[in-house]
DNA sequence: TTGTTGGTCAACAATCATTGTTGATAAAGT
DNA sequence: ACTTTATCAACAATGATTGTTGACCAACAA
């Protein structure tokens, strides 16, 4: 997405008014790589506007995400994800925790083999690799060493 | 999954009972490509048996889906689907109508280079393929024409 | 065949993420 | 300054899914 300034003058062109709530919902979202939920959001802002509302933040977002400028991600997560990288890409995602990282990679073999179409025109392709994160990871082997523990004591 | 006698077998050695209500539904996902949601498999198992219940179903493809017997898929359609096919494959999601499709086709090239990795293990990837069915494609021509049509007129 | 266990049903409430509604207030842009 | 639109709070509603209750009945094992 583009930064806060642009996005500023994006939204008096189309006739939106610029609000302290919207630019404050531009910074938290600027060049945030932690594809954040609506309640992501919402927190972050709520921190230095703490009377800011949740449904003002789902507003805002699919405003942005009507004009292209962010990407909303349903990764089976369970809510949805914001994406402020709106160019070609794929992603990571904890099936722990459901953090989700951005993965800028090429992979020009994605075709579907022309006898495996079964009708469909395709249009876009996206991967999504699962896996564990690093915190999560070493969360588990803690645990476990923990457990051992217990079942040892 | 296995046919219909086999996940009898194997409730019975789970200590589940093997009601008509599970039997009807085992017949239901028994070779069925088309990735329904719980209503729609609901709705085929009415079809034979009017006073089943949509709790029950759940309740039975939940108890699939813990045994590994069948997928459930969330390809940010709305609804989770479920896949009675548990070998690793993909998918072809029609983004007009929600219709999803196997993939059978090897990406041996699904790597995450390791520069990229992030600090994630990665255990799994799937590819979504999105586009349009025949069925959404036909009909989206068609209503091109009658609305050229109404232009004119 | 009978008893125990568990499944099923209907009806309903509750969940979670998200959107809509209202009416009052305030602030943005001309 | 005036018009328009955003925002807020509080609340209701959505749709998918799960939980709850109590009554009933059927599966399976003895």
């Amino acid at each position: 997405m583009q930064t806060p300034a642009e996005l500023t003058e994006l939204f008096r062109d189309r006739g939106l008014k610029v609000t302290p709530q919207r630019q404050r919902i531009f910074e938290v979202l600027h060049g945030n790589g932690a594809h954040p939920t609506a309640e992501a959001v919402y927190d972050a802002a709520r921190a230095t506007m703490p009377t800011i509302s949740l449904k003002t933040v789902y507003q805002t977002l699919n405003d942005l995400a009507g004009m292209g400028e962010i990407q909303l991600l349903d990764l089976g997560t369970g809510s949805g994800r914001f994406d402020p990288n709106v160019s070609a890409h794929h992603h990571l995602v904890c099936t722990s925790c459901g953090k989700v990282r951005d993965l800028h990679a090429r992979y020009p073999e994605l075709r579907v083999p022309h006898a495996q179409r079964q009708g469909f025109t395709v249009g876009s392709a996206e991967i999504v690799f699962r896996g564990v994160c690093d915190d999560c990871g070493t969360k588990q082997a803690s645990d476990e060493r923990a457990n051992r523990r217990r079942a040892h004591g």
